[in-house]
DNA sequence: AACTGTAAACTTTTT
DNA sequence: GTTTACAGTT
């Protein structure tokens, strides 16, 4: 990155340089945020402070990876040895301080993370524990109540005190109920995680003390997404030498409705009064049009404080905006514009392809798999959705909390035992009456407490796995030397008969569901291979490992996936792209209902928020910008009218009109046009391989990579002339 | 208890 | 268009 050998302007020069006291960069898009914070780190070390002594919170552990590099690289030019800083997410520290002092607060240092699909588990069962259905209160509701309250450091009980309507009063029911079967099962959610270490850093001194003393110097980028529970533990960390140090910027803010509060960094000045506020406007990433286009959309927010970002890049090349028939020539357009991109020396990896909902990218996927361009969708979670791989490592999370509930009762009947609801109901019975989890409660089920002997047998034969997999896991010496993380996931899913339970049937599905399986195994040991290098001197027993790994994989995130090494197009949300920076941007689905998304559309405040998103979506383009929409798009099976995105107005400064024949962007060295677009112009009537016969409706002329538009019989076509390999057939004038 | 087929709900964004 | 929930069947 050229970022890194330019000279720093003289606003960055004194972010670097600041050392002692409260400091906020508020840095818009593209204005070396990241030099800024990693070449203040790197100076911090090279004056002598200690690695140890530095605490770095970003949001994503792709942030994180990449700041802990280029610090590193910062200061291998100075032959300084490997640092032994603090550089993670807020949730993976706060996990990790859990797991050190987690007694103190919630009673356990071995729980487990459940994500959004084990939470809703522990709602629902709250629910029924409270005498109340999931059809009157919904637990997607209920737990977006919850995650609100916990985000803003409101526990059970202060909701409970301050709750005074009859909705309220019952969320607090739930709520209280909610987090009682979370520690019965020694379990946290996201939430918990700042919440649980929020309150032990308020409630033990001993512990504040400590990080206090050991972290002298505390940064947080974008720290416009940082929420109450967030604030209240950074200040904590730093109330005493007040070393903090925080980047960000509020027209960045897209993760509001997440709990993030935007006064974190508004009050800044009010929270820490001698603190030094460094504005960072110049932008050093995209050109002159790109960062107007920006502007231009950003102004129309009011609730702002005015910032100028400008450029001293060129002007470059004017955004393109184009409109399609529908997302099937959305897609291809975009595909096309790749191709030719490629074709003129922009690698793939250095193109993305944004929206706003996921489900856009199934048929942009389509496109780029037919055209067979590279793609990546950014979709880091999407593999631990699996229902296999969630059963997977139910039984690993079973394996080191038995205590764990929600992973039972997934994994008791899968595959099947034999062991009904019937049965289930009556094993819930006795360990809510001797207040004892799921697994311990089998051993003592018998025929004299109204079970079948079927059920029994079955119940017993599980509980002789666990007992088997513990005595093997869990005596430490038999295990270090000897298996590894990944021999454990393979044999626990092998003896947990999850592995011939999908290979029973051939269907596809299945056969897919092993291949994933078998995928875990790898991943188990792709982590243990970096735990072992990040971790040098550390012995890590299997167990430990089993810890680490679980962790890791409940705190991924989406845009983890995306490897800068791969040469490949990304797709990826508006809301995964932030931090990123690419040659070539499109955004694709710009209408009205979509970005803006249709439920942000009546409230002026969320609003601002969809237009905060679109912003960071065209400030992550250096030097190429598409703009697309489809007049008519398919959502929910049915074909709908759309309407143009009032951001496209907006950011044009003008009413919007439909381009038709557009050369998006010049192309710089004109070579002589090959001997197929001289002949073939509109009107022509053309053979392809696969779509047949077709005539050309239109030609976009450029020195490589001409695009034609082609009526076949089955539909118009939008075709790079050079790959879709015409053939000439008639040329009519 | 396990399997099968149909109805209904679903999609905003994520650590 | 896809996934989940539940009712009905074996």
């Amino acid at each position: 990155m050229d970022s890194k050998s330019r000279a720093l302007t003289e606003a960055q020069q004194q972010a670097v340089q600041h050392r002692e006291g409260p400091l906020l960069v508020l840095a818009g898009p593209g204005s070396g945020k990241t030099t800024v914070v990693t070449q203040r780190i790197a100076q911090l070390l090279l004056s002598g402070v200690q690695p140890w002594q530095i605490l770095a919170l970003t949001f994503t552990n792709k942030a994180a990876k990449e700041m802990r590099g280029r610090v590193q690289s910062l200061i291998d030019e100075s032959g300084m040895r490997a640092p032994g800083m603090t550089v993670s997410t807020f949730h993976s520290f706060c996990a990790r301080l859990l797991r050190d002092w987690g007694d103190r607060v919630i009673g356990t240092t071995t729980f487990t993370i459940y994500d959004t699909a084990d939470q809703k588990s522990a709602v629902k069962q709250a629910l029924k524990a409270c005498g109340m259905n999931d059809s009157n209160w919904k637990p997607g509701a209920v737990l977006s109540a919850i995650s609100n309250a916990k985000n803003k450091l409101i526990d059970a009980d202060t909701f409970q005190q301050e709750a005074s309507d009859f909705y309220s009063k019952s969320i607090a029911k739930i709520y209280k109920s909610y987090d009682s079967i979370l520690r019965g099962n020694d379990a946290v959610d996201f939430d918990d995680l700042l919440l649980q270490t929020a309150k032990l850093l308020d409630q033990d001194g001993d512990v504040r003390k400590q990080l206090e003393d050991r972290f002298q110097y505390v940064m947080i980028d974008e720290y416009q997404d940082t929420n109450y529970t967030q604030f209240v533990i950074a200040n904590k960390i730093a109330s005493n030498h007040r070393n903090i140090c925080v980047v960000g910027d509020p027209d960045q803010s897209i993760y509001a409705w997440r709990g993030a509060d935007i006064s974190n960094i508004l009050d800044f000045e009010k929270h820490y009064g001698e603190g030094t506020v460094i504005p960072l406007g110049r932008n050093f990433r995209s050109t002159g049009h790109i960062v107007k286009t920006a502007a231009n959309l950003i102004e129309h927010n009011t609730q702002r404080k005015d910032k100028k970002l400008y450029t001293e890049l060129e002007e470059g090349h004017e955004p393109s905006i184009i409109s399609l028939d529908d997302e099937h020539e959305e897609a291809e357009s975009i595909v096309c514009e790749a191709l030719r991109l490629h074709n003129i020396g922009v690698p793939y990896k250095e193109m993305a392809v944004l929206y706003r909902v996921n489900s856009l990218s199934r048929v942009l996927e389509e496109s780029f798999r037919n055209a067979g361009v590279p793609y990546v969708v950014a979709r880091g979670t999407a593999f631990y959705e699996r229902k296999e791989i969630k059963q997977a490592l139910s039984y690993l999370r079973l394996l080191i909390n038995a205590k764990d509930d929600v992973a039972f009762l997934r994994i008791i009947n899968t595959p099947t035992r034999g062991i009904g609801a019937t049965s289930l109901n009556r094993l819930a019975a006795l360990a809510y009456e001797r207040s004892w989890s799921l697994l311990e409660s089998i051993t003592f089920a018998s025929k004299e407490n109204g079970f079948t002997a079927r059920s029994v047998t079955s119940m017993k034969n599980f509980a002789d796995i666990y007992r088997q997999w513990q005595v093997d896991s869990c005596s430490d010496e038999s295990l270090t030397a000897t298996a590894s993380l990944a021999d454990l996931v393979e044999r626990v899913i092998r003896e947990s008969g999850l592995e011939e339970f999908y290979s029973k049937s051939s269907s596809e599905e299945d056969v897919d569901r092993l291949q994933n399986l078998e995928e875990l195994v790898s991943a188990a040991t792709d982590f243990e291979d970096r735990f072992e290098t990040e971790n040098e001197g550390v012995v890590a027993t299997p167990l430990r490992l089993l810890f680490a790994f679980l962790e890791n994989v409940a705190l991924v995130s989406d845009s983890d996936a995306i490897d800068p090494e791969n040469g490949a197009v990304t797709l990826m949300t508006l809301h995964a792209s932030k931090g990123l920076e690419f040659d070539f941007v499109t955004i694709a689905g710009l209408e009205d209902g979509l970005l803006p998304h249709e439920r942000a559309v009546y409230d002026d405040t969320q609003m601002e928020e969809e237009r905060r998103l679109c912003y960071v979506g065209i400030t992550r383009a250096r030097t190429n910008l598409l703009l697309t929409n489809a007049r008519r798009r398919t959502q929910r099976g049915m074909s709908k009218r759309t309407i143009a995105s009032r951001f496209i107005r907006e950011m044009t400064g003008e009413p919007y009109i439909e381009q038709i024949t557009v050369d998006p962007w010049d192309v710089p060295d004109p070579d002589p046009a090959d001997s197929f677009s001289k002949e073939i112009t509109v009107g022509s009537l053309v053979r392809h391989k696969r779509f047949g016969v077709g005539k050309v409706q239109r030609v976009i002329r450029r020195p490589r990579g001409s695009t034609v538009t082609i009526k076949f019989k089955s539909g118009e076509k939008h075709l790079v002339l050079e790959y879709a390999k015409l053939e000439l057939v008639t040329t009519q004038f």
